[in-house]
RNA sequence: GGGCCGUUAGCUCAGUGGUAGAGCAUCUGGCUUUUAACCAGUUGGUCGUUGGUUCGAUUCCAACACGGCCCA
């Protein structure tokens, strides 16, 4: 055995022995239980960072974990391909957005490969692959025939130089990102998935998710957002015309003290009362600018403008004005409120802004109201008042009873209603999946044949920022019509790139099959068991997964219904941000490594500190996993990141931590190399130990339990390192070579190399070796605890006086209160507190402690 | 504005009603010809604040303060 710890030849050699034995390759066996571990696929942007090697560490030590135990387990990997990146490389440095993917792909690869993920590769997929894709169209037209895909208008981002559509994202401060044009807004048509439909079930089975993080699934039943509550209608004769103002409110029992009505901006309303009022159109038009983030709206100021149009109450038949208000959006509910100022906060303050009237009709156990200053409680459900026949009737007997006169009257009724929306797919960017469709003249929109899949995507174009390239290539967009043959047009908008990350989990059970979309391998294999990624898809990458899902099943693909059974969520990677802002010019960013004691170290000046944030390129924080690599091996980072905090916190990076790791790993071989410079050594020999040998088996064994709960149950791998690391400060004190000795020495060394393998493979598979085991340690099962060596013939308990720590007593263990009792009083540091006062009460907690209360 | 989470040693974090702990850092000593490594030991705590429940609260509850994350 080597004296030194060279992670570089260990490494490369365990990953060598784990490739020819296949150890990674998974097979369906159905005796076995199979556990699968899967990761979210990461976008193959070029290089791995820091949060990728978390993210896919703590997959790795599960998978070896579940390994250990038993399980027969997958744990594959992909490539989230296709997507806006790598058209914004095609137009920086002009190559093709395949070649650009797949090369990156080539090198991440590698790096994955590096540092040592137990990872099936025989699965390895590419959703920029037609053999992939292929099936986003082929449900796509399921989902037509069904009526869940269907085509209307939708709004989109219209760089008016560029004559292109942006994203979200490319629109910055309401301007594009390449021309700083000012956006327009344009209706154009686009597919949608009608995930609508699914909202009740999407919701309800949340309930049923027990393993998923608390708030995420708190936040996809914010998203979903069913409120219950009435319609109600505002008939109105406006240019000569009737018609009726719809609005939606969960609070009908305050609908008698309805002041005003306040629509959105869009409103069709709003528009006519914009044509007659140059004052209006002038509102309008600011509103359309303004945010719509509910975070903003909370905030900012309610404003408003009076259109000079009225509608009716739809029980007292009162004039009501109608105003146009910042605060209402178009796109929730019928985009239009009622203005109920006495009861709902925005309202007062609107109110009271604009001088219209406050009307009480909610009596809350008879409190004072006053118009002066909104308080709390007037939003609090209570009994109506100033409400005619629904005075002395509580919130559901009035909402029952409004309901039922609305519904008399045709003016409105209970209703149900979601924030969640139907989920647009279009998409008219060229680096994604070809929506199968053919326009014809004749025929209108007529779906791909399914023999005709897929619709590939040209591989060769390279778009240049204006305009979506399909559109201009006549061999993609030229075609014939499926049903008349006629000259036609292919569909040239392509799919969101959460349609592909939707069901690649199913594809993985599946690899290689050309004939179908899933087969019974997927049977097998799914759910996923554990599903690990970043918390920034707890709402739309998984709700998105959760509605195909179970499209797939309604088409009878599968019997799941929920892809992931559980969910782990990990905490970003941190490191320190330092800066300096030059009077003149933009701010420049430093490397932590470049500073010292708040200085750089190229000058010796002082620096501004930005705190601790995300690492990332534009702040110039960012660690390159590969340099960590190189320098200190796969291991110490893997230790490193699974030590410095629990997976689901936040990790904030520190050089120093990865030396203490790195040293750990040193330290960890020098004390397996001093024990097998001294030859073989037998087993322990339980009824021959001394004390000191008792004392180290009973520790092996207790951190054996812990670290096996921490990592198959509580998931904190950082305590289950610490742990380790306590067990190992104990063995290196453990000087002894005696037989028995080094029996438990060699006991030890054993099982702190199986402990320690899930984080650091490599190290273990060749410690395990040398250790004098023929086997290789990936193929081991986790060791069983030796209950008995936990056993203590004496325990220390605790003795509090009146809840206060006064002393320490040694009992025999298993001790009955009567002789913990005897023990407890007959110590002299209790006994000066008790000092002879009777003994009210005596509580003892065997093994742990007495409290004696005087 | 709302929702969720957090606050324990200098730092990062454990501690799941019963003894306040780990790693790193600090400091001291030892050892080895040393851009420093290793070994042994050491220091370090009003458990955010204030109340409540309890024989007993870091732990449960409430309020407050501060911080973080999320809200097409």
């Amino acid at each position: 055995m080597r004296e030194r710890y060279e992670p570089a030849d260990i490494e490369a050699a365990a990953q060598q022995d784990w490739a020819v034995a296949g150890t990674f390759a998974a097979r369906e066996d159905e005796s076995r239980p199979k556990y699968y571990c899967l990761c979210m696929f990461p976008y193959p942007s070029g290089r791995l960072h820091m949060g990728h090697v978390r993210n896919y560490t703590i997959g790795d030590v599960l998978s070896r974990y579940m390994r250990m135990q038993g399980f027969n387990v997958l744990q594959p990997m992909g490539w989230d391909a296709f997507g806006l990146p790598a058209e914004n490389a095609a137009i920086e440095n002009g190559v093709a957005p395949a070649k650009w993917t797949r090369d990156n792909i080539a090198h991440m690869k590698r790096q994955l490969r590096a540092l040592g993920f137990g990872i099936d590769w025989g699965r390895e997929l590419a959703t920029c692959d037609a053999e992939y894709y292929k099936w986003n169209q082929w449900l796509f037209l399921r989902m037509l025939e069904r009526g869940i895909a269907y085509k209307t208008t939708g709004t989109v981002n219209w760089d008016p130089v560029d004559q292109t559509v942006l994203a979200n994202e490319q629109v910055i401060d309401g301007r594009g990102w390449r021309t700083g044009a000012p956006i327009e807004r344009r209706e154009i048509p686009m597919y949608y998935l009608r995930i609508t439909q699914y909202a009740e079930e999407l919701l309800g089975a949340l309930d049923r998710l027990d393993e998923w993080p608390e708030r995420v699934r708190t936040m996809q039943a914010n998203w979903i957002g069913r409120s219950e509550g009435v319609n109600a209608s505002f008939p109105y004769r406006i240019d000569g015309q009737d018609g009726e103002l719809r609005v939606f409110t969960t609070r009908a029992d305050t609908i008698m003290g309805t002041t005003f009505v306040a629509i959105a901006a869009e409103h069709p309303l709003a528009g006519f009362a914009a044509q007659q009022d140059a004052q209006v159109r002038a509102f309008v038009d600011d509103c359309r600018r303004s945010s719509v983030m509910e975070a903003d709206l909370a905030t900012m100021e309610k404003k408003g403008i009076a259109t000079g149009l009225a509608v009716r109450h739809p029980l007292t038949g009162a004039d009501v004005p109608v105003w146009v208000g910042n605060y209402v959006l178009m796109a929730y509910g019928e985009g239009a409120v009622m203005g109920v100022p006495g009861h709902d906060e925005r309202d007062f303050a609107f109110a009271k802004k604009y001088g219209l009237p406050i009307l009480p009709v909610i009596d809350v156990e008879g409190r004072p109201y006053s118009t002066d200053a909104w308080q709390p409680w007037y939003a609090e459900y209570g009994r109506c008042a100033n409400s005619g026949a629904y005075d002395g009737l509580d919130y559901a007997a009035a909402v029952d009873a409004i309901a039922r006169d609305l519904s008399v009257r045709g003016l409105g009724r209970k209703q149900v209603v979601w924030r969640l929306r139907d989920w647009g797919i279009s998409r008219q960017r060229y680096w994604g999946c070809p929506i199968p469709i053919i326009h014809c003249a004749g025929c209108g929109d007529v779906p791909v044949p399914d023999a005709d899949l897929p619709v590939r995507l040209p591989e060769d174009l390279v778009p240049d920022g204006s305009g979506n390239p399909l559109a201009k290539s006549r061999a993609f967009v030229a075609c014939r019509c499926p049903k008349c043959g006629a000259d036609a047009r292919r569909e040239t908008d392509t799919m969101d790139t959460f349609v592909d990350s939707s069901w690649y989990f199913f594809r993985y059970a599946c690899a290689g099959n050309d004939r179908a979309m899933v087969d019974g391998r997927a049977a097998y294999w799914m759910p996923v068991d554990q599903y690990i990624g970043g918390i920034e898809h707890a709402i739309l990458h998984l709700l998105y997964a959760r509605f195909w899902t179970r499209v797939m099943r309604d088409c009878g693909l599968t019997a799941v219904d929920e892809p992931f059974r559980r969910l782990l969520t990990q905490g970003m990677v941190l490191n320190e941000i330092w800066f300096r802002k030059p009077s003149s010019g933009r701010i420049v960013y430093y490397h932590p490594s470049e500073v010292a004691d708040g200085r750089l170290k190229a000058d010796g000046e002082p620096v501004e500190s930005g705190g601790i944030g995300t690492m990332s390129k534009s702040r110039r924080n960012g660690v390159d996993p590969q340099e960590l690599v190189d320098r200190y091996g796969a291991d110490t980072a893997r230790l490193f990141m699974m030590f410095a905090a629990p997976p689901e916190h936040t990790l904030e990076w520190s050089d120093e931590g990865v030396e203490g790791a790195f040293r750990f790993m040193k330290r960890l071989w020098k004390i397996v190399h001093a024990h097998v410079q001294g030859g073989p050594a037998g087993r322990p020999d339980p009824a021959a130990l001394g004390a000191g040998q008792r004392a180290l088996r009973r520790q092996l064994h207790q951190t054996l339990i812990k670290v096996g709960d921490d990592i198959g149950r509580r998931r904190t791998f950082n305590t289950a390192i610490a742990a380790v690391m306590e067990l190992l400060n104990a063995i290196a004190r453990f000087e002894d070579g005696s037989p028995q000795g080094r029996a438990v020495m060699q006991e030890a060394l054993d099982l702190v190399v199986l402990m320690l393998s899930p984080f650091v493979p490599h190290a273990a598979h060749a410690l395990w070796r040398e250790l004098g085991h023929h086997s290789m340690v990936v193929d081991e099962r986790w060791p069983e605890a030796d209950r008995a060596a936990l056993e203590q013939a004496t325990v220390e308990l605790v003795v509090q006086v009146n809840g206060k720590l006064r002393a320490r007593v040694p009992v025999p263990a298993g001790a009955d209160e009567a002789t913990a009792r005897e023990a407890a009083l007959a110590d002299p540091g209790v006994a000066k507190f008790v000092a002879g006062q009777p003994v009210r009460k005596l509580i003892y907690v065997p093994g742990k402690l007495v409290n004696v209360v005087v």
